[in-house]
DNA sequence: TCAATATCGATAAAATAGTATCGATACTAA
DNA sequence: TTAGTATCGATACTATTTTATCGATATTGA
């Protein structure tokens, strides 16, 4: 089976970021019905219509994950939830430490999902003497101090950055100086990496922004 | 200044969804970039430069806000901010309850930025009775039995829905059902809505799996 | 005063993402 | 067995978003 073809530029074939963001989606929606029914097949019509989803859009999306289904049949749930684990390399778990065990970052590191999403919290950074040691749902916290080597040493490539503001950039430039390959930041501040660094910035103004403008003009609309 | 034409649909001209996200982050520099150095005017090219976006993008963005810049100067630095300021409704704040004290609950019960944004968070609710009557960051916590009555009392619009996933729907259909029009919602499950109720569902497994999915392809580029 | 230049604002092109159409296929039921 | 139908898969089209181009304009420095 020949893998790459004339054009030397053959796996990457762009994946659309709004298909990456859906697939979680799918697959949720997926896990759930074979739980509840361990119904066979499923059909696009059917995933989109639960899912507000337009079933060409979902069989777009999931013609990416090289999933393959049968006409008047579906696809088979339990092969399509496979293909999306392939696709998203979630039977391979990355490890990952989470800086800042403030609320937000205790809230992660208790969100069960993300064992299963292929990410590992191994262990939690702070620098207040008081929670060093302890544990949150089996992750231990260590001093932010000893953050530079563990990184170095163990290999980590993915920091989760629940800090705030003021510090972020601080401990950004630690990490990389270390050798973190992404971070996820949680804090309100964007953050300057070089070049070749990941930095996936999760924004909350952003979201809400969307939704109270939507709001505003749902509101507008009723008026009219 | 005729501001309807002839197609009588003249005001509301489609923002992009994009822009909408991209505001926030301009703001937020702006902010910075006032607080730092008093500079009267900034240009796209250094907005772009500094937050790793094109310089025409930043313009087209900042183009729906109604500001105005000036050739070789550039924007008045106060100016743009009360533009996005306008665009974004921020002056009027709205108010919501958030549901669901846990970790995530209270982290954002804490964050800051919120009421900058427009959003006032005035109480929260809980099932938990020993959380009931208690404080957290100024705010009120209530049995969530008190809910139903308290949203259309007050006539709160918007919920922010941080509860786990097996209460989701269940808490969703209580507060459409007391009349809020839009859900912001923090829970790992999909929640079905009734037409014309706006819901705003933050997936974290979706912002993970674009980051490792961009980490993954960085990898492979490398060893190429 | 006047040329040089940086930057805006408008318009146009390209890229990306979403939606529709239609033939092929596999099941269902007459 | 055969007609009917639901659904996939491929292709084509439309809409949205991003990027490029170019003239106009205000400031700077000679």
């Amino acid at each position: 089976m020949a893998i790459s073809d004339e054009n030397s530029k053959p796996i990457t074939k762009a994946i659309p970021e709004p298909t990456l963001r859906r697939l979680p989606i799918y697959y949720q929606y997926l896990k759930k019905t074979l739980a509840e029914k361990q119904s066979g097949y499923i059909s696009c019509t059917r995933i989109g219509s639960e899912l507000n989803i337009l079933p060409i859009q979902v069989r777009k999306d999931l013609e990416i994950t090289q999933a393959s289904g049968k006409p008047k049949l579906g696809y088979n749930v339990k092969e399509l939830i496979s293909s999306i684990e392939d696709f998203l390399g979630w039977n391979n778990v990355t490890d990952a430490y989470l800086i800042g065990v403030g609320n937000l970052g205790a809230a992660l590191m208790g969100y069960q999902g993300f064992r299963e999403y292929g990410l590992n919290i191994i262990a939690a950074f702070d620098e207040d003497d008081a929670k060093v040691g302890k544990e949150i749902h089996g992750i231990t916290i260590f001093h932010v101090a000893k953050l530079p080597d563990m990184i170095r040493r163990m290999g980590i490539k993915i920091g989760i950055l629940t800090v705030p503001g003021y510090c972020a950039q601080e401990l950004a430039d630690l990490m990389v100086e270390a050798g973190i390959h992404a971070i996820w930041n949680f804090s309100p501040v964007k953050i300057i990496v070089p070049e070749g660094i990941i930095v996936q910035h999760e924004n909350l103004a952003s979201s809400l922004v969307v939704l109270s403008k939507k709001l505003a003009m749902s509101v507008r609309a009723e008026r009219q």
